[in-house]
Order: C-alpha cells, then structure tokens, then sequence
DNA sequence: CAAGGGATTGCAAACGTATTCAGGCCGATC
DNA sequence: GATCGGCCTGAATACGTTTGCAATCCCTTG
C-alpha cells in the first residue's frame, strides 16, 4: 500500500510500521516505471552537458566536472535522480527528456553559443518547459538562469592586478556575443581600469575560447604583437594556464615579469606553480541553486535570476603577497 | 502502435512510414514509464561513483571524471540512458536500482577499498544481478571487472626509468591489500627492476592513496627519511603532482635531480613544467568496454574479464629525451 | 473456383503503482 | 439508545505502453 510507504497521515501509525517493517523484510522497492506512469513523474532531472562543437570532444572544462558533481550531489540530497548526458544538443532535447517522461526538468550547462538557440528556448517558455541554465542571463530567459556575477568577477580580478601596480592589463578571452559571461567580465575589467583611471587598450584583448591550447595560441598572437604588458588576466583557468606556459616558453617569468590571474578555480589552479590566482565560482552553491530553482520550477512556483557572487583567490601568480 | 515505430519486421514499410510521419509530426514522444513498466526494462545504467569515505567529499580524481564523462558518451552511443550518483555506497545499492527498475545494470567506479564488500558482490552474483566494475579483480568477481593491466603499467614506468640510468626508484602508492591495483602495479615495478638485477629497497616504497596533497605529504616522509633516490614512480598522476610540489620545495629540480613518472594521464599532466611523465590508461575504451560488457550481462551474455592495454607517454618529467 | 498459407493488422490483456471513492468502525452527542 | 461524524481501510480504476493472439486480406496453388 502506496500510503503506509510513503508516511501519509491518512494511515494509523500501527499500520505504517507494519507495512513498512514488512516491505523491509522482504527488500520490496517501488517500481519507478510504475509509479512513475501513475503519477505522470519522474522523480528524475537530466543534466544536460553542450559542448561547443568546436572543440575536441574528449576534453570537457574540468570547471563544468566541478559543476557535474556538485549537482549530482544536489540532487542525490533531494532524492531526484540524474540522468547525464554529454550529446551534443539535439534538436529536441526538451520533448526528448520531458515529453518522454524521463526527467521532470532539465539543467542546461555549456559554454559558448548558446545563444544560437536562445529563440529556441523563449519558444518553450510559452510551453509547460521545465529547464534552467548555468550563465549569463539571456534576455527572454532570465527566470531560468543561473550565473556568477561575471561583472563583478572581472572587476575583482583586475582591482587585484591593479593593486599590485600593474597598468598594462592583457584581457584574454572572447568577448564576441558568443560568450555573454565572457563579455560581462571584460566589461568589469573596464569598469576597474576605469576607477584606476585607466582607458582600456583594444590592442591588450584577444579573443579566445576553450581549452588549454587556446590560450596558448592567444597568447603567443598577444607576444607576437608586440604590445607591452605586465599583466595577463584570463577568462577561464584553462586559458591562464595556457598563457603561463606559453609565457614560460617565451623566457618570461610569472609573477616576476607578468602577473596572471585566472577564472574559475578549477582544482588544477592550485597544482601550478606558480599556483594560479583566480576568480572562484562556487560551484557547490551554484549546483543547490540551480537544482532548487528547477524543482520550484517544477512545483509551478514562479523564479528569478539568481546571482552568485564570485570571490579572489590570491595564490602566487600575480606576485605580491604570496599565500 | 509501438511496433511501427521501433522498426518491426511485422508492420509493412508503408504503414511504417505513414505511422512514424504522424508521430514526428505531433512531437510524439514514447513514454519511458509506460514502456519501462509494460517491458520490465528501464534501457537505463546506473553509473555509481563511490569514494573513498576518507577523502575530502568535493574532489574527485580527475580520472574518473574523465571515466564518467566518456561512459556517459558510450552508453548513449547505445541508446542507453545514464544515471550519476556520487553517494557514498549505500548498503543496497543493487536493489535500489536494479530491483526498483530504475536502471538495468550497474557501473562501478572508484578507487579504494571496495575490497570491503566483496562479499557483498560475491553474494549478489548468485542473485540476478548486473553490474560491472572499474578496478583490480577481486577473486569472486572476476567477470564483472575491467581493468587496466597494472602490472604491465607498473612494469613500462620503472623501464622507462632504469632505461635512462636511474636506479635508485622510489615508490609511491598504497601496496596493502585495500588497492589492489596499486599492489599490482608495485609488482610491474618490482619486475623491472628484476630484469635490470636490481633488488627493490622497501625503504623506497611510501604508502600513499588520495588527492595531491597525500602525495606530496609522502614525498615529504621520503625525504624525512634521508634515502637517497634519483626518481619517482607515483601510483597516480594526483600523487605525481604532489610529489614534485614537495620536491620543487625542497629545492630539488624535477627532472634534473629526481625523475618523476605518474600514472593515469589526467589532462593536467599535460599542462605541469615540465610536464608528466605517465603511464596512461585509455578511458574512452574503458567506458567502452564497461558498458558493452554490462550490456552483455544484461542481454544474459557470460562475459569475461577484460584488460585493457596501458601505454607510457614520455613528455619531460623524467629528462632524457623530451618531447 | 475453392482452399490454404503468408503477410499484416487490430484487439485486448497486463505491467505495478497512486489515488479516488465508498464503506465500515468507533466514539461522541443529543 | 440511535444518529451523526470523523477516521481509517479495502476495493477499484487509470496511467500509456508492449506484446501475444485472433482476425483479416490477398495471393498462390491444386
């Protein structure tokens, strides 16, 4: 009996335990399919991993690894299950998921362009959809994102370099419509230069975006310029672990000649050496967000925006006050 | 009607083809409720990462999640749905997901002691249970397993070493009976060193099982002891990294002093200076190989247990030719 | 021309649960 | 003492498929 299991006070005490005692005994579970197909639930949400169809598949953001985990986690305390699914993005991934009755909604994590299905996704929020999305807020969707204060990141991470006296700030990242996260932090990297009274050098920004080796090859286009520099702030750990290493090949010494800070704090940031200053996003709070928002979603409550403030982890890549 | 739709011989093309046009053009979407209940099949895995209780619950070896990331590629190659949990181990496990229908089978995934349920697992082999896990095998289950071929990979990193005149190896990693693996991989050690008439110093081996900081805590104990040694096996590239953290510390040049091998190939490998070099483990045709094997059982196959292959990648932390 | 057989198709049952509904029990009130 | 009402329980229904089975149709063969 459905309700004895499930502490419903339309049953006796007396009859709960009895029931409960002997479903234990005999290691009777639920059968999802069944209750799932009664109650027209699935108890289930899908994690949704986009990849930017340009990079190398096999290699995925360590950053969204982090997220991954941490909503699983979430989940898991909710009791939801998750499904995880790294395909590229089919076309209908929302009637695949929810119309199916395999997920009761869906999270949507992913770099990058997005914002070519954005019409896609206003269209199915005159439907019954389900879905919230890690980054920038998009405008149609804005009840549905989750996302770090980009602005403030940015601005955070260049006050740092500017307080250690560096003036000329490289800016490496794509900061096209592209990446909108991208481009908020650019534009809180202006904001601090221009507190410190400084005007932004467009010769200083080069676009980049992916893995590793992006940054590399950013950053020796940013040498090969010939612009002077002193410091490099990346917009993703991965891109500021390229440009050290490619810095490093250069016969130029980080910190000593050039300051660098990153994005993210993936765990990788902390093995560096130098180990790498950053902009943490918390990902274990960004995963309970963006699960809770999604099952008051599914509770038919109404959500807004939420925004997550990003904080500085001063490691030894900048010089200055080493920790 | 459900045979039209997943291609049956018994409906004509025609009627095939008219049925799946209407269906396409009314979004419809088969339910997995339904369907799951009426077939006893939930065309679902379970994907179950458990850690060792331990270590710190919010960092993960970047291996498995490169593990978790190509499984989840692999099982929807087949059309399978893949459900993540990270909890630690439930005592049930099995039923709570094979008995409740909510997945077909079971991947195992993690380091560590699992050693101490497998009688649990011998137990559920003689019930119907599916399930395949990543690791050493343990007597009583080797058909479920897929591994890697420790010893071969413990045995090409000590090759490599003493092929570029070390002599002098110390080793890093947990040989007791709770990491199988690593036991094996310390016996590849030990019969390269045979092949070179050296005999293994036990004052040279540290136990060691977890995240960076474990290994470069090791490291430190190795260096405490005053030994004299001219290079590192670490049993896994986390523990590499640490270890060459600690050296670097104590003033010791990584490879110029003290060669240092790792084991694994996480992609952080690639971005260290000098960069590791590691026994690598090929993910993608592990998960391959997990989810075909479990399918198999599933499908009431026998199945065997499956090595996989390492391979040495040389890059610059062992010195000699660099790449 | 009739019968037989193969190829399709339509019908109906069953999967295991959640939930509605009516009924039964018991205590309280008048 | 009878009626009313509240609380709990048991039965019955519906969820949307899959699949076995019976029925139909058309073509071939005797």
């Amino acid at each position: 009996m459905s309700r004895a299991l499930r502490n419903s006070p339309l049953v006796s005490p007396e009859t709960r335990e009895k029931v409960q005692r002997i479903a234990r005994e005999l290691n009777y579970q639920v059968d999802r399919s069944a209750a799932g197909l009664r109650s027209q639930t699935s108890h289930t949400l899908a994690l949704l991993l986009f990849e930017d169809s340009t990079t190398d598949n096999s290699q995925i953001n360590p950053f969204f690894l982090s997220m991954l985990s941490n909503i699983s986690r979430a989940a898991n305390r909710r009791n939801f299950d998750l499904l995880v699914s790294f395909q590229q993005l089919s076309k209908d991934w929302h009637y695949e998921y929810e119309a199916s009755n395999r997920a009761d909604g869906i999270i949507l994590l992913g770099y990058g362009d997005y914002i070519s299905f954005t019409d896609k996704l206003a269209k199915l929020l005159s439907e019954d959809a389900h879905f919230v999305i890690w980054g920038a807020t998009q405008p149609g969707i804005e009840a549905h994102a989750v996302g770090c204060d980009n602005f403030a990141g940015g601005r955070l991470a260049s006050e740092h370099l500017l307080g250690l006296g560096r003036r000329r700030i490289a800016f490496i990242g794509d900061i096209t419509d592209r990446c909108p996260e991208f481009k908020r932090r650019y534009e809180g990297h202006v904001a601090a230069l221009a507190e410190a009274g400084l005007e932004p050098d467009p010769a200083l920004q080069i676009d980049a975006q992916g893995p590793e080796t992006v940054g590399f090859e950013a950053t020796q286009r940013l040498l090969d310029s010939g612009q002077p520099f002193d410091a490099i702030f990346a917009v993703s750990d991965l891109i500021a672990i390229g440009a050290v290493r490619c810095l490093n090949k250069a016969g130029l010494s980080v910190p000593g000649d050039i300051s660098v800070v990153g994005f993210d704090d993936i765990h990788a940031a902390r093995y560096l050496s130098p180990a790498l200053t950053t902009v943490r996003q918390d990902t274990s709070a960004a995963a309970d967000l963006l699960v809770d928002k999604l099952l008051r979603m599914i509770a038919g409550e109404e959500a807004r925006t939420d925004l997550l403030a990003p904080s500085l982890v001063v490691r030894g890549s900048c010089g200055g006050r080493e920790r």
